[in-house]
DNA sequence: TGTACATCAGTGAACGCGCGTTCACTGATGTAC
DNA sequence: TGTACATCAGTGAACGCGCGTTCACTGATGTAC
């Protein structure tokens, strides 16, 4: 019947792999479909062949790339462990090249305040991802008091998203170093930190 | 010479009040200038008599907010200090009622990513607007090792601000009440924490 | 093997809509005499 | 004091533009016989 099944498909990684791109750049609701469409070779047109809508898009995009990026992100520290694991972890997101990066790693600096704004259905999406993301680093952290290792990496992950984030709406100012700096500091302190009763 | 100069400024305020309040709730681009104007009760055309663009309107706006926030956001504690203090001050910050609240306080859930994507005019803006608050916070650590309480300090909004974020994109999942608990209590670790030599 | 037909990924023009900005205007207010 | 005039904050229609989505089409590919 047609086209082998194969091909549409490898059009539909194709606009995937093209959107992923863009969104990380410039987030969702700067990009349009048509520029997803012609950075895939495409025209607007053939797009809703492969999707039910831009909404459709978004979810699986974002979906996809937080999964690739937390792949990326721990690859080949497997000989560490503990303060010493995430102090290197932390610095691969905090650092001045990602920063400056035309497209970033991570696409959360981006879009988040897109997914604020947004349905449920992305909202979804988007804690999934970062769900994956901070079970991957509690893992990697002391496996004596569990529930302590996923605060601190829930903590650990809110404070290099907030310092990338800041730290690229804010490039070319002094401040913009300063934050990177301060963040792998605290990092460190915070792995470091024996737990202590709360006031 | 024709109106009173008074008038116009209160309406230049009146402006700057509704654009605040749809700023914080749906970000820059999200907000047209038609719907500031009409939050104000005004109409469309009025508006380039009061800013020379919607850029303008932003820069203008978001030094105002981060400016009256800082001053809402350190009121009355001024018996507190050190560790004690920034509890309460990150607790004032990182709540349930803020991350539900459809108008929340803080800006930058909203508003981060479209600065990331706008001009150096308005990342300085907002650079200006995080340094004041992040000398807030300093000014209340430990006085005896100056430069680690503005790199505590730069860490511990980084943590929020991410933290507010991240939890109000991922409202309605159990992650984002998680985040919540999770950042409190790093932040106490944080300011708790003594300083240690780096490995 | 060769021919007629069905499928459907991708094209490109068109749609209705909301955007930022412009501009001729109106009408209340203050000034000049 | 009363009248004619100048000012300018605010109005409302219009502009050109890019958006998400729709749809009649085309043409390469596989199937049926």
């Amino acid at each position: 019947m047609g086209h082998p099944p194969e091909q549409k498909q490898a059009t539909h990684e194709r606009i995937l792999e093209a959107a992923g791109g863009l969104f990380r750049k410039q987030g969702f609701s700067a990009t349009s479909v048509e520029n997803v469409m012609r950075a895939a070779g495409l025209t607007v047109g053939g797009f809703y062949a492969h999707f039910s809508s831009k909404q459709a898009l978004l979810v699986e995009s974002l979906t996809r790339i937080m999964s690739r990026r937390r792949d990326e992100w721990f690859q080949g520290l497997d000989d560490l462990r503990g303060a010493e694991w995430l102090s290197h972890v932390v610095r691969r997101y905090v650092n001045r090249a990602h920063r400056d990066a035309e497209v970033p790693a991570c696409p959360l600096p981006a879009v988040l305040s897109d997914v604020c704004r947004s349905e449920p259905e992305l909202r979804e999406a988007l804690a999934k991802g970062v769900d994956h993301m901070v079970e991957g680093i509690a893992a990697n952290l002391s496996a004596d008091a569990r529930a302590s290792a996923r605060e601190r990496a829930l903590a650990t992950y809110a404070l290099c998203v907030g310092t990338l984030t800041l730290s690229r709406a804010t490039t070319g100012t002094p401040l913009s170093d300063e934050l990177i700096t301060a963040a792998r500091r605290a990092a460190v302190l915070l792995a470091e930190a024996q737990e202590k009763p709360q006031t």
